[in-house]
RNA sequence: UGGGAUAUGGUGCAAUGGCAGCACACCUGACUCUGGAUCAGGCAAUCUAGGUUCGAAUCCUAGUAUCCCAGCCA
């Protein structure tokens, strides 16, 4: 795996301090999600930098599920997880859930009750919400925070024992009610839900807070170094106040780096969850979705990801990367590993006028000109060809070299034809042209050494094969989806186009064996990868990323 | 208007008091049986104002901008 680096990153720095200070005998890190959605590219930044950290420190690093809310929490995305995380080739060394500590949470509440350090409230959550106070203004105590250790040791019991409904109290810290970190001002830390969870079932109906139970989590399992993303800063000084007001067995530290956004895409989960139950898209693994279980779909690879999060860097600084950048990485991937084959996407008819009736001619291509070991293949041609319909203008703009009348081009690996006539429908729409073939051309190639500069793929009417191809775009149109027009919200950006289902395209014949996810280019399209659902019968093949092209930009322009 | 953070080319990341560098993107050109790839070149940045210093992106002071926080979510 690829560890080795130029310059540290902060959290590199960090760890090689507390190393060869001693402070670290082994290096610990985790990745915590919490099993309510799938994993999305975001995360995958996150998996990199705990397990990659552990790589190159010699340490371990843990699959964690912060499973403390059975309201949102669901078994199928634990499955995910593990899915993702294996796919995209990291092992974990523990494999835990928080809910395998709760009863150790319970008694370490306990002991904070029993110290005065935490206490029952009987407020409804609006109370606490209005007693919380304001940024500017300090809370007030909560009538309740004087209760003795006895009664509270007493009500928690019974919380615990499901005798009160849900809502109708909480436990609380007791901090600083006049703290200016509202984090402080005696936050819950076990509320009540009678709600089946997915590993411990109906065995508990109050349930820890993150606050309170992360921590914990990561003292258990001797976490050295907890990484989080920016927004818990401020949680970080309750984080260790728990930490020290509790007799637990080591002491983590957490330190925060700024999340993963990327242009033209959303990277929340309740509102991936959203696009989902809509049905906006097909689901997680929509090759849309910036979900990890999509780009595998969508035919990007463990590693081009991996090399992804590892080029981004880490840092403290809130950034937008431009999804060109992962554009990048996955085609600098394929173009040096997957085979080439000729797609026509949009077809038009060519009968090549001077070539003999049911002649059939075999013809070699390279599979791939960066890997000379991916050897060649067979291509058949005949009488009747189909090129792409873009490949072909009556009125050739200025720069266009491909085929127009009288004009001559090459067809891959094959012959040098000419233009001679077009025909059309009554539309005026063009539907066939007639060319003729330089029969000493063979292999593509001109006799006198003439130059012709467009070369088109092509494929034979006589042995191509009927496929369905999905080209996608982004799911959205805006660059900077936090950045949203006043009173609009995510749905007022869907890309109309981000899904185009072509029926109608005609493939080289050696892509009707094609296996679920085998990755190929189309020549001068782009790199794209068999569809889950694909067969002999009905290949399907999905875009993964379009081939760089200079031409279509100039064009767009215009 | 309380608290916590962050400011380096269009974008992301380096430079840890000593020539501001790398990658992506963009623009040229070369080459090419993929308008791909490759190769060569180019554009382009230290938030502002003071100060310390022979020397400041880096240290100090004061500003400015942006982000996060008032869930019984994580």
């Amino acid at each position: 795996m690829e560890t080795e680096n130029k310059s540290l990153n902060f959290l590199e720095e960090i760890i090689t301090n507390d190393i060869e200070s001693g402070k670290t005998k082994l290096l610990i890190t985790r990745f915590p999600p919490e099993p309510n959605g799938y994993l999305h590219i975001g995360h995958a930044k996150s998996i990199c930098l705990n397990f990659g950290l552990a790589i190159k420190f010699n340490g371990k690093c843990n699959l964690r599920f912060d499973d403390t809310n059975p309201v949102k929490e669901e078994d199928e995305y634990v499955l995910s997880i593990k899915e993702d995380v294996t796919w995209l080739g990291f092992e974990w060394s523990k494999l835990c859930y928080a809910s395998d500590y709760f009863d150790q949470f319970y008694e370490w509440a306990v002991e904070l009750i029993e110290n005065d350090k935490a206490y029952v409230d009987d407020q409804s959550s609006d109370e606490i919400r209005k007693n919380r106070g304001t940024l500017t203004e300090a809370g007030t105590d909560s009538p309740f925070r004087t209760r003795s250790i006895k009664e509270n040791l007493d009500l928690f019991e019974r919380m615990k024992n499901g005798e009160f409904d849900e809502g109708f109290c909480v436990l609380r810290a007791k901090i600083d009610m006049s703290s200016s970190n509202l984090n402080m001002r005696d936050p819950v830390i076990y509320r009540i839900l009678k709600r089946e969870h997915h590993r411990t079932g109906n065995k508990w109906c109050i349930y820890p807070m993150y606050d309170f139970a992360h921590g914990f989590e990561d003292s258990i399992e001797g976490i050295t170094h907890s990484i989080c993303t920016l927004e818990f800063q401020d949680h970080r000084p309750l984080y260790d106040w728990f930490i020290d007001n509790v007799s637990v067995p080591s002491v983590p530290r957490q330190y925060e780096f700024a999340r993963l956004n990327l242009t033209y895409t959303l990277m929340s989960k309740r509102k991936l969850l959203e696009l989902v139950s809509n049905n906006v898209v097909t689901g997680w693994d929509d090759p849309r979705m910036p979900t990890i279980s999509g780009f595998r779909a969508r035919g990007y690879t463990p590693s081009s990801i991996r090399r992804f999060c590892n080029e981004i860097g880490v840092a403290r600084t809130e950034s937008m990367v431009e999804v060109e950048f992962l554009h990048h990485c996955i085609r600098e991937e394929l173009n040096k590993e997957s085979n080439r084959a000729m797609a026509v996407l949009r077809p038009l008819k060519v009968i090549i006028d001077n070539w003999p009736d049911n002649v059939v001619d075999e013809l070699s291509a390279e599979n791939n000109p960066e890997n000379p070991e991916a050897g060649t293949r067979k291509l058949k041609i005949g009488k009747t060809i189909y090129i792409e319909q873009t490949d072909f203008m009556e009125e050739p703009v200025k720069g266009f070299f491909r085929l127009s009348p009288g004009k001559e081009v090459r067809l891959k690996s094959a012959y040098l034809i000419t233009c001679n006539d077009v025909i059309k429908d009554v539309n005026g729409n063009v539907t066939e042209l007639h060319c003729s073939a330089d029969m000493d051309s063979r292999g593509g190639e001109a006799p006198d050494g003439r130059r012709v500069k467009g070369t088109l793929h092509w494929v034979w009417e006589g042995d191509a094969i009927k496929a369905k191809i999905n080209l996608y775009d982004h799911l959205f149109t805006l660059r900077d989806m936090s950045d949203m027009e006043e009173g609009k919200d995510y749905t007022d950006y869907l890309n109309p186009n981000s899904h185009i289902l072509l029926e109608e395209a005609l493939v080289e014949p050696g892509l009707a064996l094609a296996k679920p996810l085998e990755k190929f280019q189309f020549l001068r399209h782009g790199y794209f990868c068999a569809d889950k659902t694909t067969s002999q019968y009905m290949p399907v093949f999905n875009l993964t990323v379009s081939l760089k092209d200079p031409w279509g930009k100039k064009q767009q322009k215009r």
